[in-house]
Parts: C-alpha cells; sequence; structure tokens
DNA sequence: ACCTGAACACCGTTCAAGT
DNA sequence: ACCTGAACACCGTTCAAGT
C-alpha cells in the first residue's frame, strides 16, 4: 500500500496521491485503507518514511569520511527517485526509525572521526540539513534553471564544504595524540 | 488575496487554504477569484512570492558579511512567521523577481568579498540552500523534537560555517594585493 | 478481522449568464 | 471588466452493514 502510494507519486505527481487511486490500484474501496492507515496524512507519513527506508546504509567497513559521502549521495539518488515525495522530508519530525538510522550512520562516521560528543550532535544536524536542502531543492525544483552537469558539481562542492566544516570542528577538538 | 491566503495559512494551515476559505475572506465567491488568479497552484504561486518579497533586504552601507549575515537572520524570521507555507519554496524555480532579489544581495556580497564570477554564483546557490534548507527543516517540524536555544544555537553554527566556506573560497582566489 | 455501499460535507474548476 | 449561480467530477471520511 505505501508501495502502491510511492509508485503513484513517481508516475503521476503527489496530487494523484488520493485515497481512491490508491484504492484502484489496490484493487480495492478507499474505506477499505482506513484499516491499515488513520487517515490521508498518516498515509503520507508512511509513504516518506518508506523514501527514507530506501537510502542504502554505507559500507561499514569504509572509513568514515567515504561513509558520509555515501550517505549524502544515496540520499540524493532517493530524491532523484521520487522527487515528488522527497520534499515532504522537511515537513516530518526526525524522528522515525528511517530518521534515526540516518543519523546513527552520521553519529558513528564523525565519533570515528575524533569529534566529541556535543560535536557529533550538533554537526549531525547541520551536515544531514545541507544535504537535505540540496537535495529536496534539486527534487522540489528550485533549481530547474540548471543543467545537471552544474547540479553536479554543486553537489561536489557542497561536499567538500562539509568536509571543510567536519575538519574545521576536529581542529578545534582536543585530541588525544 | 494574496495576503488573506497568507494569513488563512498562517492562521489555520495550508490545508485551509481554499478557493472557498480564501473567497470567503474577501467576502466574494470561489469563481471571482480565478479573474486574478489562472488556478490555485497560481494562487500559492503567489502566495510564496509574496512570503519571499516580505524577507528585508540588508542595510547596503553594511560590509558584505553583515549583508550576508542580516540576509540569512531575515529569512529564517520570514519562515518562523509563516511555518506553514515556507516550505514550499523549496518547490518552486527560484527564478521569480523575489527570488531574484535576495540571489542579487548575495552576488553584491560575494563580489564586494573579492571572489570570482564563477565562485559567486555557485557560492551563493549553496549558502542560499543551506539556509533555506534549515529554515525550511525548522518551520516544516523536522526539528521539532528540539528546543528554541538549541536551534538558535544550531544557526549560529551553520552561519560559522557558511563563513568559513567563503573564506576558503577566497583563501583559494588569487587577488591583486 | 477485513471489506463494502451509501452517504456527507467539502473540493477545484467550467460555463453561460448577469451587472 | 468583473462577479455570480448552477453544475460537474472529484475529494476525505463516517457509519452501519456485510463476509
Amino acid at each position: 500500500m505505501l508501495a502502491a502510494s510511492l509508485q503513484l507519486a513517481d508516475e503521476q505527481g503527489l496530487a494523484a496521491v488520493t485515497m481512491q487511486a490508491v484504492a484502484d490500484r489496490l484493487g480495492v474501496t478507499p474505506m477499505a485503507l482506513y484499516r491499515h492507515v488513520a487517515n490521508k496524512a498518516d498515509l503520507l507519513d508512511g509513504v516518506v518514511e518508506s523514501l527514507l527506508l530506501e537510502v542504502p546504509l554505507p559500507d561499514p567497513a569504509d572509513d568514515w569520511a567515504t561513509r558520509l559521502l555515501a550517505l549524502s549521495r544515496g540520499t540524493r539518488r532517493a530524491a532523484s527517485a521520487h522527487p515528488e515525495v522527497f520534499p515532504l522530508l522537511l515537513q516530518r519530525a526526525a524522528v522515525t526509525p528511517g530518521a534515526r538510522r540516518a543519523r546513527d550512520v552520521v553519529y558513528g562516521a564523525l565519533r570515528e572521526a575524533g569529534l566529541g560528543e556535543d560535536d557529533v550532535i550538533q554537526l549531525e544536524r547541520l551536515l544531514a540539513t545541507a544535504v537535505l536542502g540540496f537535495a529536496a531543492s534539486e527534487a522540489g525544483g528550485r533549481f530547474a534553471a540548471h543543467s545537471a552537469a552544474q547540479l553536479d558539481a554543486d553537489f561536489a562542492r557542497l561536499q567538500e564544504m562539509l568536509a571543510g566544516a567536519v575538519v574545521a570542528a576536529l581542529e578545534a577538538t582536543p585530541h588525544v595524540p
């Protein structure tokens, strides 16, 4: 049902995701959906969550910088696969299992990099926000005037910027030699 | 009419912005709105644009770093004033007068800082995206679990991060001594 | 437990008609 | 030029009833 809704959004836009259309696709009446979902907002929550769970987790064997890069690339890819739904991500509290899963990857990477716990927690929010902001802008159409090559270059530069921020935080961290 | 729609969204949520409700507030029938707006999407475009035009432009007498900070603070304030509408900003192409207005402020500041034209153009997108991503996350509820103090601290750190990116770009720029 | 038919109050949008 | 009444095809959601 969440898969059917996501597919519907991908194919015909978010506005096409109506209780009746989803039900149709499942060969059922609209009212049957209310057995599995409280209401339409709840259904959309589920769709957003399933999108989040589609972002592949990086290989834990890679070093921390590679893992961060892989996660942000996976996020951008999920956005481009589901541009209609992705922007909704910024409109839900990041407290679901899917949100926690991605957050934990970043926490682990920043800890391994050597940051203190307070830094880890704050920096994760800023890194995630920058990546989500970019991916949501791209998916939502804010960059519609720009070429794919330009956006690839922008994304690469964003990564450099974020890496620079992590390095700066590391340099400000007292470390055991 | 755009003002009435924005007010309606602020007071009762984006879902309450229906053609009938807007018409009601103006003391007119819904069909009368179609004289001023092509359809509902067009109306929402107008509402988003009017929100963008609400962001105050920085004092041109201030130095470039102060202007950038003022613009991003103004943006964050507009988001908190209109949390229902603000997230839509990431879902429209940044080609309207309101978008251009803000962009030109950043262009001017980065040029004055001493960046080359290519850097100015690319960095503007990244800075704007980071600020909009943060403001939209905050307005949209992604940070709902966090205190206002925490979010203020996050925003301050975001500014530091962005300032660091500008400085790094400046250091990589060959300059006339 | 799960699904349905019928119904309700609302949507966005059209069109011809009014002033 | 601007607004309206009536109508159309759709919404989300409820409730009692069916299996």
